[in-house]
DNA sequence: TGTTTGGTAGCACAGTCGTACTAGCAAGAG
DNA sequence: CTCTTGCTAGTACGACTGTGCTACCAAACA
């Protein structure tokens, strides 16, 4: 047997280079030199580990995923229903530097779907998943609403929160983020009522 | 002098055939001689209009900015606030081809900006136009109001619109769209109130 | 001590990229 | 008519693309 590398990791490291080009570059500059330059190996170490180009991506784009949903999970929760709220919205917003990554990366792989069909499922997978917390936190704070009106609500929500992060990844990182956690709690109280 | 022909004209052409290809085959594959093929000229002659390709893209998404802008400023206004509102906003959600089209394009414009930054002005101009309308709408909705309330539910407005024009994206073109525009009808009768 | 084998490194190939360049065409000006 | 000139068409170039393939290294098993 030769030296066995730990292949998870190797595959997190080569999908952090084409997080880091994507943001300097664009998704354009995405090839397999260039990660792999990115990652410090040879062109043929990373195709040791993602045979093809849309492997790579494929699993760039899941990892994401991955970590977004695990960041999500792992928020604690304080039994009061509009701070929670809050809290696991927030992590949806581009307010730190890892969530606004990861929201450009999103944004650019949305856009690289047409070339590259089997991001198609990714993004749909995200979508659903992120349909379903909210409908769990409309739940959480009203539960007593019927559950078609619950529904819309979430959808609401859902729109809000998307349209407040593309919004806030417009502005230079630095400016302020207050308005946006605002009107987040303004929705959530409204919803609550 | 030899033939001339309808510069303005065959640019728009040009550029439409830019954003069949991105919608058709993503971003990635706007080259100059697909666009060419796509278009029905020689490289050469594209050429002889755009130099290069950064200025091929950056009319592309100029164009769509100001043919945008028309479709919302040729929307007839009939002076209830609200259904005037719901006419302007309506133009902004990919409910039809067209506004789907230019969803899409834009989408993918935004994601290659940081390869060509001359993208970037557009696309905050882009951002401030219809901030401006959604503005000019809630004034119109609720012009007793004091301006910074007014100002915060302009941006709450236009994230809620962005938000569900981005969702609509996601779904397919012939799924329902109205849920979408009875969220729209909910918020301006909120505004109002 | 070989021998096997997971991993590395890199060359080769056919194709595409953006752009520079030139030769030719065809229509209006003189 | 000829001349001028906006436009078209196509070639050429160096750089880059994804992928196939081989040579090589070094560690663990026999």
């Amino acid at each position: 047997m030769p030296r066995r590398i730990d292949l998870d990791e190797r595959r997190e490291h080569l999908a952090q280079a084409v997080w880091t080009i994507i943001r300097e570059r664009g998704i354009g500059a995405v090839s397999v030199r260039v990660v792999a330059a990115e990652a410090g190996v040879a062109v043929g170490s990373l195709r040791h580990v993602f045979p093809t180009r849309t492997e790579l991506l494929q699993f760039s784009a899941e990892l994401m995923l991955s970590r977004a949903t695990d960041r999500i999970r792992s928020t604690p929760l304080s039994g009061d229903p509009e701070a929670d709220a809050l809290a696991l919205l927030s992590h949806v917003l581009p307010l730190e530097p890892d969530s606004r990554a990861e929201l450009e990366v999103n944004l650019a792989l949305i856009a690289e779907a047409p070339a590259v069909p089997e991001l198609v499922p990714i993004r749909d997978q995200t979508y659903q998943q992120l349909t379903a917390m909210c409908e769990g936190i409309v739940e959480m704070l009203a539960p007593e609403r019927d559950a078609m009106t619950r529904t819309d609500e979430a959808r609401r929500l859902y729109a809000l929160v998307d349209g407040l992060a593309l919004h806030l990844l417009m502005e230079t990182p630095a400016a302020d983020d207050g308005w946006a956690v605002r009107m987040l709690q303004g929705e959530i109280a409204r919803i609550r009522a």
